[in-house]
RNA sequence: GCGGGUGUGGUGAAAUUGGUAGACACGCUAGACUUAGGAUCUAGUGCCGCAAGGUGUGGGGGUUCGAGUCCCUCCACCCGCACCA
């Protein structure tokens, strides 16, 4: 029986199906794991061979599990809620739930043409109202709670209004926009309104003025870890900061408890970092410092107050609430000038030119606390408004960004730190002596933080304070494709949640996906859903991407739960995830705020874990090589001139080198046209060698939408091209879909391949040569099932001692690997015994039957096929795992390398109880050895048992 | 600039605690078979050398009987963050 992989496999999937081999029960006496990937966006392009590494991964390791008698849990779903499905929409003016659904039907078919142990009972779908109902409960809930820092947990607000009407803000320590102070007579005289407004400053989703990344060509607000080097992630678009009133999360309020946590997880040092930055605690001093002739106070944050001496001036943040009361007369004209200026600036800009040093001086002085010096108060864009206080004392003595400052304005520089006894430290490093500065002189820095920190503390003029870089998200999105707010409000602007039970709040049918006008929601123009019948309006906004993911690994617990975002008894079975696997790009936005909800979700006593995902494996992308194409054109003058940089210019694309290949519109090619398309466009979707110089006629054009357009007259001239590895791509022309790969391989051989290709953490491209490797070993371990004539020929005859030891190595090393997750060096071992076993010509029932255990997990199909073939009943991946026995595994001898020197010269086998005693004997006396020996003396021989022997010589 | 990572044959890579560097594959070379295949099998394949031998894990230095692995230093590339007070 030749193996026919297609055959197989169409057959095993029919019969897992059938016989629901991995669907997955609540209740089990086994004891659970949860192997998690990170649920995909169902794009319009389908998955590359890129996507399904970690997917691979993430089932051999559930496969495994498994066996091994774990109740696993392996779901899958669609995060399917997004900005691409709208975009669409508004182009081509398809609906978003329609193009979605096509989009999934085809990840459905592609997941499943892989082979995957899915329980896709437990799919999930973020646009589902079913779904979405208890992301907007989640929501409410955190509407309708605040943070308690003194307890360290979220809170109902009704116990924050019991507090108010007994006390106002006495004693309250709460996680909040800003600090407000009322007693309870001015709480009970609030309005409505206000006190709405007041309630806003602490619940945990709140509505508020803020400044916002606004994209204008998406039409939305978007979160901080949306953006990425002042352009939008998605589509790359600017992004400018603009104040809007929008939905936040309060996430700074779990900013200790994200961090500490960390702690308890298996992630890489990597990501962990990743999201320690992110977070970005650092410890310092709040400070007051007066303003002559005011009564107002300027409050800053350092974390060097020891150098407060050294602060010969002030600088706040252009957008700092101070900034109009503080500018004199005589300055107006200064600040106003840079205001303008700043106005001007995108964050690009400000982003990528940090060294050029700017500023106004606002007129306005404050009091150095400490020795009562007059300080000048400037402006500048290099101190932010969203960190700290938006204000800082500047130290130029002993800050790099203060000291360019001061050189360039002539502000004085006072020297307060002797660094002489350390030569090699920075300006930043915490070291030295203090000098010129009065108390603190002749103490070491870090004493002198301490002195400086108590005597804030006793002259009642600041803190110490803890800052984090962490901010809020915004929640809120002027898009029709996401979650709608179960939120109302009244005529006064008063907001109200909706009842539970009104829940879910589905999305209205619209027809125009435009956003309207003044940076709203399309939801906006659709009034007669806006207005409601009881004379309350509907919230326009939508929540954002991250909304839907951030919880459906619960979901997947008890995914058709109608009563409850999942079971109680669901949620304390499964508890947590076991092991996560996805992308590095998600470290900081996802991960963060599953982070946050599922903390939330345990202090509102839903949740026994206070981590949602205790094992993190990072997949590496799968790269593909792009080329770029640029064309030359000869010129009178014999130099080159490249007819693509203009293109390159009207596409933006500044290194015409970098152009995709698409662009380029080959009339003719020698007398071979068959690499051009029906419009004569060659995409090249592959590169010959030969095309490398090679004369044609051109005309330049662009490629939009699958269509290109001529631009201008036709010219010759030459074809060069440069590749590089990078992203696989729609837009590169490099995507290869892992349905042909399937196709002439085989599911398992692709898995395999995968998995062979490298460690799953790194990175690296895809290049289909190898897999001939991988499939060749396919057929070579099928057929050692396989006589001569192609029968079956497994036989009951009892194995030797070396085709034990074969299986039981195999079994040592399969298992240690998968447990660290290094696949591909199970791959290999799977090789060798199969190479070892054909040597042998080995084929027995006592030996395959457990090598095929082993190996379902990769190759789930044909190790069904082959399972039924010995002629078992039921499926192989409800079995055990094959049992280690060491015993096999033991050596009577060893062959010991010999060196001398350290330099292996030859080998020599002992039996494996030898004496050292006699090993050290026996190998200086060898006579390959002696010849080396000549003339030196053995000054010491170095035996390890079981490893290596060194005699050193002199 | 800061933080993290990686550097090993022509290529993807392996070497789990310091102990025979290059397992396993791809590719290449030679050969066998042939119902001529995108097939299979055998042998070889780090580099220099006919060989003995030398040499070799980004460069330089160190620790050690012994270093791809540990320490110092420099270089290159990749990823993340970036005026964070």
């Amino acid at each position: 029986m030749d193996y026919r992989p297609r055959d197989i496999e169409k057959k095993w999937k029919t019969y897992w199906e059938d016989q629901d081999v991995y669907k997955v029960s609540n209740q089990s006496d086994k004891p659970k794991y949860y192997v998690l990937d990170m649920f995909p966006y169902p794009s319009g392009s389908g998955l590359h061979v890129g996507h399904p590494l970690g997917y691979i991964a993430s089932d051999i390791f559930a496969r495994y599990k498994r066996l091994r008698g774990f109740n696993v849990l392996h779901p899958m779903g669609y995060d399917a809620f997004g900005l691409p499905a709208e975009q669409y929409a508004i182009q081509m003016g398809v609906h978003p739930a329609k193009s979605t659904a096509e989009n999934i039907a085809r990840y459905r078919s592609q997941l499943d043409n892989l082979g995957f142990s899915f329980d896709w009972s437990r799919e999930v779908n973020t646009s589902k109202p079913s779904y979405y109902k208890w992301t907007q409960w989640i929501f409410l809930q955190l509407f309708q709670h605040w943070y308690d820092q003194e307890q360290a947990k979220a809170r109902s607000i009704e116990a924050l209004i019991a507090h108010f009407d007994a006390h106002g803000t006495e004693g309250l320590k709460a996680a909040c926009s800003e600090e407000l102070s009322f007693d309870s007579a001015a709480w009970s005289a609030m309005d409505a309104k206000a006190k709405d407004d007041v309630l806003m400053n602490y619940r945990l989703a709140y509505k508020k003025q803020t400044f916002v990344n606004w994209c204008e060509a998406l039409g939305t607000v978007l979160a901080n870890d949306e953006v990425k080097d002042g352009l939008s992630e998605r589509g790359g678009h600017p992004v400018e900061r603009r104040p809007m009133l929008q939905w936040s999360l309060r996430i700074t309020a779990y900013a200790e408890r994200l961090l500490s946590d960390l702690d308890t997880l298996e992630w890489s040092d990597a990501m962990k970092k990743m999201q320690a930055n992110w977070i970005g605690k650092s410890i310092g001093a709040q400070m007051f410092f007066d303003l002559e002739g005011s009564d107002e106070k300027l409050e800053i944050f350092t974390t060097r107050p020891d150098t407060i001496f050294g602060a010969t001036f002030m600088v706040v943040a252009p957008e700092h609430d101070l900034v109009a009361e503080l500018t004199t007369a005589e300055q107006k004209g200064d600040i106003d000038k840079y205001l303008d200026y700043v106005n001007t600036r995108s964050e690009r800009e400000r982003m990528s030119d940090v060294k050029t040093v700017t500023g106004a001086f606002t007129g306005a002085y404050a009091i150095n606390p400490f020795n009562k010096e007059r300080v000048p108060i400037w402006i500048s864009e290099y101190v932010l408004k969203d960190y700290g206080t938006g204000a800082i004392m500047a130290v130029p003595a002993d800050d790099e960004r203060d000291r360019r400052f001061a050189e360039k304005f002539g502000l004085p520089i006072i020297d307060i730190i002797d660094k002489s006894a350390h030569p090699g430290a920075t300006i930043e490093d915490k070291v030295g002596t203090m000098i010129n500065s009065d108390f603190l002189n002749g103490m070491e820095v870090l004493d002198a933080i301490q002195a400086t920190l108590d005597a804030i503390e006793q002259r009642k003029i600041g803190k110490k304070q803890i800052n984090y870089k962490l901010r809020d998200a915004i929640y809120s999105r002027q898009r029709y494709w996401g979650e709608p707010f179960p939120v109302i409000y009244d005529a006064a602007g008063v907001s109200y949640p909706l009842k539970e039970e009104d829940l879910p709040l589905e999305l209205p049918e619209l027809d125009d996906f435009k956003p309207a006008s003044g940076g709203k929601s399309p939801l906006a123009r659709k009034t007669e859903w806006v207005n409601r019948p009881d004379g309350f309006f509907h919230e326009t906004d939508t929540m954002p991407g991250f909304a839907g993911s951030s919880w459906y690994y619960l979901r997947y617990m008890d995914a058709t739960n109608a009563e409850t975002f999942a079971g109680q008894e669901a949620i304390n079975y499964w508890r947590d995830v076991d092991l996560y696997v996805g992308g590095t790009e998600h470290a900081v936005g996802h991960l963060m705020y599953a982070r946050v909800w599922h903390k939330f979700l345990y202090d509102l006593g839903h949740l026994p874990t206070i981590e949602p995902f205790q094992k993190l494996i990072n997949q590496g992308m799968i790269q593909g090589v792009i080329e770029y194409l640029y064309l030359s054109k000869e010129k009178k003058d014999g130099q080159s001139q490249f007819v693509c940089a203009k293109l390159a210019e009207e596409r933006g694309i500044e290194d015409f080198a970098r152009m995709p290949v698409y662009v380029a519109y080959v009339a003719d090619y020698g007398t071979d046209n068959s690499h051009l398309n029906a419009e004569g466009i060659r995409q090249f979707t592959e590169w010959r060698p030969e095309f490398e110089g090679a004369a044609f006629e051109c005309v330049e054009g662009t490629y939009q939408n699958g269509v290109f357009q001529p631009k201008g007259e036709q010219t010759e001239g030459r074809l060069h091209t440069k590749s590089e590895v990078g992203k696989m791509s729609k837009r590169y022309f490099n995507v290869i879909n892992p349905d042909d790969v399937v196709e002439r391989y085989g599911s398992d051989c692709f898995r395999l391949y995968e998995m062979f290709l490298g460690p799953i953490e790194q990175a690296k491209p895809w290049d289909t040569k190898g897999i001939d490797g991988v499939s060749r070993f396919l057929r070579k371990f099928w057929a050692l099932f396989f006589d001569g004539q192609g029968d079956f020929h497994c036989s009951d005859e009892e194995p030797t001692k070396a085709e034990f030891k074969i299986l039981h190595k195999t079994i040592k090393k399969v298992t240690e690997d998968i447990e660290r997750f290094s696949f591909n060096t199970c791959v290999s071992a799977f090789m060798v015994a199969t190479n070892e076993l054909s040597k042998l010509k080995s084929s027995k029932k006592q030996i395959m039957n457990p090598m095929l255990r082993l190996i379902a997990p990769f190759a789930p199909h044909m190790s069904e096929e082959l399972w039924h073939q010995l002629g078992h009943e039921t499926s192989i991946h409800l079995t055990e795992y094959p049992a280690l026995n060491e015993e096999y595994l033991k050596e009577d001898a060893f062959t010991y390398p010999i060196a001398i020197n350290g330099k292996t010269r030859l080998t020599m086998e002992f039996p494996a109880d030898a004496a050292k005693e006699t090993i050290e004997k026996e190998a200086v006396a060898l006579e390959g050895i002696q010849k080396w020996l000549e003339g030196k003396t053995v000054r010491k021989v170095i035996v390890v048992p079981k490893r290596m022997i060194n005699i050193v010589v002199g």
